[in-house]
DNA sequence: ATGCCGGGTACGACCCGA
């Protein structure tokens, strides 16, 4: 069983390089983020062709999130919840049946937040405090729990290339990295720093040769709940299709399952 | 250099992202 997470910055600007990596990495779950597409915009007969459910929740021009998945999802659910009044398209939720488990599976595509003296930033913060009630109450089922996207937070001085480049950004900002540490101190654990200790980038710019340059920075997450992590086999960021012709600025991460 | 690229939409400058 393997679930991937990728911010594909516009889906119908992503077709072949996504249709291509479906049929190269076999993911069993994918979460999409910015995927800039109504619903119906959405090109989902060419997913389906190849073996894919294909659950949207878009919205015109900006954000957009999706799940594709092997499985018919017993479950989706539209939105975080918290605010009626946010209608910003930046979380799906899919419950899907394996033959002995159950699993919860979230993309989420966490506002940016930029700039820091903005009401962008307090909307992150209250995003970002949504988000760890929902998280929380998810837990309490003590399912196989995947909470993954593209969060906007550097967690930490070593997700980044440049830290000089990123003080005073919403990315970094002490109470964002507070925030993302209560959601992490719920029981979550980030799959990728399970088994790895090295950078791991999963961003990087279009713009001033950031990726000849690796001036990457990690801002896509898997959070596990205890359940998952202990049938998680493999964790991994898919950094070579940053090279590929037009990639999106960010790259699938990818974890294996026992299950 | 808070916009150098690349996606979106009002199909053509402009908004947005990290």
């Amino acid at each position: 069983m393997r679930i991937a997470t990728w911010n594909v910055n516009g889906i119908r600007a992503r077709m072949d390089n996504l249709v291509t990596w479906l049929r190269h990495s076999t993911p069993d779950i994918v979460c999409l983020q910015e995927t800039k597409s109504t619903d119906e915009q959405f090109p989902r007969a060419p997913i389906e062709a190849i073996g894919y459910h294909v659950r949207t929740y878009g919205q015109k021009g900006f954000n957009g999130v999706a799940l594709l998945s092997r499985m018919n999802p017993d479950e989706i659910n539209c939105g975080l919840p918290g605010d009626v009044a946010d209608k910003q398209a930046r979380l799906i939720e899919g419950v899907y049946s394996t033959d002995k488990n159950v699993m919860r599976v979230v993309s989420l595509y966490l506002p940016n937040g930029n700039p820091v003296q903005s009401n962008k930033y307090t909307y992150k913060l209250s995003w970002m405090k949504r988000l760890c009630d929902f998280a929380a109450s998810r837990l309490r089922f003590e399912e196989l729990f995947i909470l993954a996207g593209d969060y906007n937070v550097i967690a930490t001085d070593m997700d980044a290339k440049n830290p000089i480049n990123w003080v005073d950004n919403a990315f970094t900002l002490s109470s964002t990295r507070a925030a993302f540490r209560e959601l992490i101190n719920l029981g979550l654990t980030d799959a990728i720093r399970a088994v790895s200790s090295d950078p791991e980038y999963t961003f990087w710019d279009y713009q001033a040769q950031a990726w000849p340059k690796n001036d990457g920075i990690r801002i896509d997450y898997l959070l596990l709940s205890p359940e998952a992590l202990d049938k998680m086999t493999h964790a991994f960021v898919q950094k070579k299709m940053r090279g590929w012709e037009r990639a999106s600025d960010h790259v699938p991460v990818c974890i294996d399952f026992s299950c």
